[in-house]
DNA sequence: CTGAAAGCGCTTACAG
DNA sequence: CTGAAAGCGCTTACAG
C-alpha cells in the first residue's frame, strides 16, 4: 500500500465510475448516496485495496483521530513499577470504540519545548496526562493553547484543569484506622514523594486517620530501596515501632527486607500496611495487607473523560475520584 | 495554537517579507538561504509562534515521521509482566534523537483488519512488531505491502522478516548445566507457551543442555497461576524432583508457591532457576537464580535497526541475537 | 540566493 | 442524489 502505486481517492471515483465526492461519501458514511452509487464505490474500494491517506485528511479536517498519553516522568519509577503499564491498558480500554490511535509521549520529548510543540502544532486532538509533579508547567500551558487535556492524578497546583484520581486521603485514612483497630500502639508512616499528589494525599490521609498524635514519618520515593532505607530510619529512630502504613506496596517491599534483615516478626512484632494492591503484594511473603486502588480503571475513565470532551459532551465534573479500599492479608 | 488563527507558513513568510519557499527552506534547514533572510524568518517564527502544520507535511513528503509498536498480545500477559515495560522504554531509548513519534498499537486494533489498514496507509513509516504467536499473519503482510518492520523476537514461521532477540537457547542450556553441576538428579522443567518462540527456544536450550535424559516436563502460560500449576504437576508425577528450570520468573513464582504449600524448602530440597531476571527474581523469598536477559536492549536494537532501515542504510545482519547469562541467587 | 506555481489527496460548500 | 471546483498548508522542481 505504500509507494507511488498507492491507489487514490480519485482511482476508486474511475473505476466505479463516480465522482470523487461520492467516493467521499460513502467513505465517510455520508447520507444521500444511492444503494447503486455506494456499491460501486464499495466494490472498486475492495478491488484496489484502497486506504484513505490520513495526512490529506487530516490536513482538511483540522482532526489527527489520534490521542495523545504524555508520561511526565523522567526516572524508572514508572517502569519498575506496574502502576505505568496498568494505566496504559487503561487508557487504551478507554479508547476502544473511538476509533482514535494513541500516540505515546514521555519526558524524554520535553528537550527544547518538542514536547509542546508537538501537542500544540496539531498532530493529536487531545492529551492524557500521567504522574505530573508539583511545578511542572505543562498543563497550564496546554490549556493556554487551547487542547483539550485530562490529567491522570490530582496537581498540586491550583490550576483549572480537569482530572482524575484515586481517593488516596480516605484510603490512606483506612490504612491508619485499620492498625489502630489491631490494637498497635506505635504507628509510623513511610511517606511517599512530596511532590506528588499521591504522596502528599496519602501522607495527609495517614494523619487524618491517627486519633493520636502522628509524628513518626520516614520518607521515600516509590522505590524498594527508597522503602528500605527508611524502614532503616523509623526503626532507628522509634525501636519499640508496632505498625508500618507504608505509602505504596513497592515501599512496603523494600520494608519488609529491612525488617527480615532486622530479625522481625511480621505481624508479630510489626503490622505493616502497603498500597496499590499491586501485583506486589501477593508476591511477598508474608503477602501485604493494602490499600487497593484501581489504576487501569483511572486510566480508563480519564480517557473516556477526554473522550467525552472532544465529542463537545455536556460539561462533565471537572474532577473525578474513584473509591479505594483496605484489603486484608498476612502482612497484619 | 489551535483553532483557525493559527499561523500558516503564508502569514511567516509575509510577517518576515520572503517568499514561502524561503520560509520552508529554513524550516527544514535547506541550503541556499542567506544570513539575512534567515534571521527574518526566525524572528517571525518566533513572534508569531508558527507550529508547522504535520498533516500538510506528511501530505507532501509521503513521510510521516512515526513509527508503531504494534503489542500483538490479546491478553494479560505483558501487563502483569514487567516485560512490556522494558520493551517500551527500550524502544523509546531507541528513537532519542531521531525526531520521530511512537504511535502504540495493540491486537484489540485488529477488529476488521483495521490494524493492518492503519499500517499499511501510510499513518506510520515503519513498525516494531513484539510478542508474535505462531500461525500470525501480520509480519508476512506488512511485509508485502512493503512496510518496513522488524521484530522483537524470533517469528516461528519461516518468514523473512528481520528481528531481534535473547538468545533463548543458549539461556537455557546454562540453566540446565547450572542444575547439572550443583548435582541435582531428578531436573524438570516449566515449558513456556509452545505458541512463542521464546517459549520453544528455552524448552529445546534445556533438553540440549540435560546431558542425560529430559523428559520431565511440564506447560505453562507466562502467568503465576500456570506456574503454581505446572509444579503441582511435576511434583504429583515425579515426586522425586529435585531441581527445576522454569522458562521465566514469573512461572518461576508460581512454582514458588506451590512448592512452599508442599512444605518443600528451597533449594535444599529442590533448587530452582528462573528466566528474564525481572524485578520478580528479587522480590521472592529466597531470590531466584535465574538467566538474565537484557529486555530494554532488546527493545533498542530492534528500534534502531529499523531506524537503520529507513535511513536506507546499508543492509544489516537480518537478525541479531543478545546474551544471556546465568545469575546465581539462593533458589539455588 | 529567491520566488511563482504546481501539486500532494482529501473534504466541503455550492449548484444542479 | 450527484459532480465541478475550491481549498486545507505545506514542499519541490523550475526558472531566474
Amino acid at each position: 500500500m505504500r509507494g507511488s502505486q498507492a491507489p487514490t481517492l480519485e482511482a476508486v471515483a474511475r473505476a466505479a465510475g463516480v465522482s470523487r465526492s461520492t467516493v467521499s461519501r460513502v467513505i465517510n458514511d455520508l447520507p444521500g448516496v444511492s444503494k447503486r452509487a455506494k456499491l460501486a464505490v464499495d466494490r472498486a474500494i475492495a478491488e484496489l485495496r484502497y486506504v484513505p491517506n490520513q495526512a490529506a485528511r487530516n490536513l482538511v479536517t483540522r482532526r489527527t483521530n489520534s490521542i495523545a498519553l504524555v508520561v511526565s516522568e523522567r526516572g524508572d519509577r514508572l517502569f519498575s513499577d506496574p502502576f505505568f503499564a496498568k494505566i496504559l491498558r487503561g487508557v487504551y480500554a478507554g479508547m476502544v470504540g473511538s476509533r482514535r490511535q494513541l500516540v505515546l509521549l514521555m519526558d524524554q520529548d520535553r528537550v527544547d519545548g518538542a514536547l509542546e510543540s508537538y501537542l500544540c502544532g496539531g498532530h493529536v486532538d487531545g492529551a492524557v496526562v500521567v504522574s505530573l509533579h508539583r511545578g511542572d508547567p505543562l498543563p497550564a500551558r496546554l490549556m493556554e493553547a487551547g487542547l483539550p487535556v485530562v490529567l491522570v492524578g490530582r496537581p498540586l497546583e491550583d490550576v483549572n484543569v480537569p482530572y482524575v484520581d484515586s481517593d488516596n486521603f480516605t484510603g490512606a485514612v483506612e490504612a491508619a484506622r485499620h492498625l489502630i483497630g489491631l490494637g498497635r500502639r506505635r504507628i509510623a508512616t513511610i511517606a511517599g514523594p512530596q511532590d506528588m499528589a499521591a504522596g502528599v494525599d496519602r501522607l495527609n490521609g495517614w494523619q487524618a486517620g491517627m486519633v493520636e498524635t502522628a509524628d513518626m514519618i520516614a520518607y521515600a520515593d516509590f522505590s524498594v530501596e527508597g522503602g528500605a532505607r527508611a524502614m532503616a530510619e523509623l526503626l532507628q529512630k522509634y525501636p519499640d515501632v508496632d505498625g508500618v502504613f507504608a505509602a505504596a506496596d513497592i515501599i512496603a517491599v523494600g520494608a519488609l527486607r529491612t525488617l527480615a534483615e532486622h530479625g522481625k516478626r511480621i505481624p508479630d512484632d510489626i503490622a505493616l500496611v502497603g498500597f496499590d494492591d499491586s501485583v506486589l503484594a501477593t508476591t511477598t511473603a508474608p503477602q501485604l495487607t493494602t490499600v487497593r486502588q484501581d489504576v487501569e480503571e483511572l486510566g480508563r475513565t480519564t480517557t473516556q473523560h477526554l473522550l467525552a470532551q472532544l465529542a463537545g459532551e455536556q460539561p462533565l465534573p471537572s474532577s473525578v475520584l474513584l473509591p479505594t479500599k483496605l484489603v486484608q492479608r498476612s502482612s497484619t
